[in-house]
RNA sequence: GGGAGAGUUCCCGAGUGGCCAAAGGGGGCAGACUGUAAAUCUGUUGCGUUUCGCUUCGAUGGUUCGAAUCCAUCCUCUCCCA
């Protein structure tokens, strides 16, 4: 299922083999919470973007429109008209995201809809019944993601309590993909680690959920608050421990230096809200640097938002239009700069991998590890 | 021609003797955002040598220890009656 083409230091140049396609790692995975990109982009929209695969929220997609009107309706694939890779997250940030609003016991976590307040007790296997409905490609674990900081004894036992969760799930989507009327009975599921910022529980979390043998493995609770140092440490102590035959996701990471670091590292899959999410706000990223384009001084720029960059935005809009078009609160100013971020970011999961083809990574790792971040 | 009301900082607008360089909103300027409760949130928005000083609430003059606030005159605008 995951083949390693290639291996400069830790990094590694690999496919994972999937029954929606094939997804050349490394690999940005393109956030679509409800099942749309924010910032109005469509399926349509993520080929031009060069998206290779999409994720979707357990947690939002049960709430609305349900996972069973989404099964009724033939699966997320045919409902978003989205044919490639989804991974669906399982609704486990959302322990963490939404922790004003939950209560968690061994065996789930009670949630206040945020939509409704209603209560919504998810557990490790509603998680999987859930994403069966959905029939993404690749499911990930019911975890609990735990605030930065939290103390030691809390987190030892919360990553116990997401290990024990792990097997739970595993056994669920064995059993849920052996069901007659199962959308896609090759769904994959990825375990998640967690163990906050100490180390020797993220090594021992990840022993214990490398025994499981599962199709791929995520570090999970990173970038939460704690310093970029700290993140980078953590991933250099538990990625020996992860299985090296397969596919290694760090969630919800990050800015395009953090994925730089993280490849380096020997990260195979990414997703953030950031390219979106900033986008919306008006800063974009570039291959000089973070731009925000509602900056005065952009106001009779003629240029691109980057003049190194081919997409769509790129080749036919100036900075001053765009800026214009943000200023005036327009939808397609939001929409223009997500579609730029986008395409920067599975750009530079692309040309990360050209490198690693190239053998050439460590010089394009070294040079642009001091550009991506500069404020232009 | 007669009557009524209004003019506040970039804009709208609150303020009717000291706690007022002046609420609130808009706009402007900048910042934040990392498995999306985010088209959101935060800071800032007279000048300066900045625990203080200066200039500023249509204009000018006055009352007062002290005026955006009270008085007089003038200017401008709005509405009503002829």
């Amino acid at each position: 299922m995951f083949k390693i083409i290639k291996k400069q230091g830790n990094a590694r140049r690999g496919v994972i083999n999937t029954v929606h396609g094939k997804v050349q790692t490394p690999a940005f995975m393109n956030v679509a919470t409800c099942g749309a990109i924010k910032g109005a982009l469509s399926a349509f929209d993520l080929k031009d973007v060069k998206c290779q695969i999409m994720l979707s929220n357990t947690y939002h997609l049960h709430l609305r429109p349900g996972d069973e009107n989404i099964k009724k309706l033939g699966g997320l694939h045919k409902f978003t008209k989205w044919n490639g890779p989804i991974l669906t997250d399982s609704g486990g940030f959302q322990v963490f995201s939404l922790a004003k609003l939950r209560d968690i016991s061994e065996d789930g976590v009670v949630f206040n809809s945020h939509i409704d307040g209603h209560k919504i007790f998810m557990t490790p296997e509603l998680s999987m019944q859930i994403q069966s409905n959905l029939g993404s490609t690749i499911a990930m674990a019911f975890d609990e993601c735990v605030e930065n900081p939290s103390p030691y004894d809390y987190t030892k036992k919360s990553a116990e309590l997401t290990a024990r969760w792990l097997k739970r799930c595993k056994d669920e989507m064995a059993r849920l993909n052996s069901l007659e009327d199962t959308i896609n009975k090759n769904q994959l599921l990825f375990g998640i680690n967690q163990g906050g910022i100490y180390k020797d529980l993220r090594v021992e979390h990840m022993k214990t959920i490398a025994d499981m043998d599962l199709p791929g493995y995520a570090i999970g609770g990173l970038a939460v608050g704690e310093e970029t140092k700290v993140m980078y440490e953590i991933i250099d102590e538990v990625i020996p421990y992860a299985p090296e035959n397969k596919p290694r996701y760090l969630m919800g990471v990050g800015t395009p230096v953090n994925i730089l670091e993280a490849v380096y590292r020997g990260v195979d899959m990414f997703d953030c809200v950031m390219p979106s999410r900033n986008a919306r706000h008006g800063h974009l990223f570039t291959w000089s640097g973070i731009r925000n384009i509602m900056n005065a001084k952009y106001e009779l720029d003629e240029a691109p938002v980057d003049e190194k960059c081919d997409c769509q935005v790129c080749r036919s809009f100036s900075r001053a239009y765009i800026r214009h078009l943000m200023k005036a609160g327009e939808m397609l100013g939001m929409r223009l700069c997500v579609i730029h971020n986008l395409h920067f970011y599975n750009t530079l999961l692309e040309k990360i991998r050209e490198e690693l083809d190239n053998d050439n990574f460590e010089n394009f790792y070294k040079t642009n590890r001091e550009i991506l971040g500069n404020r232009i």
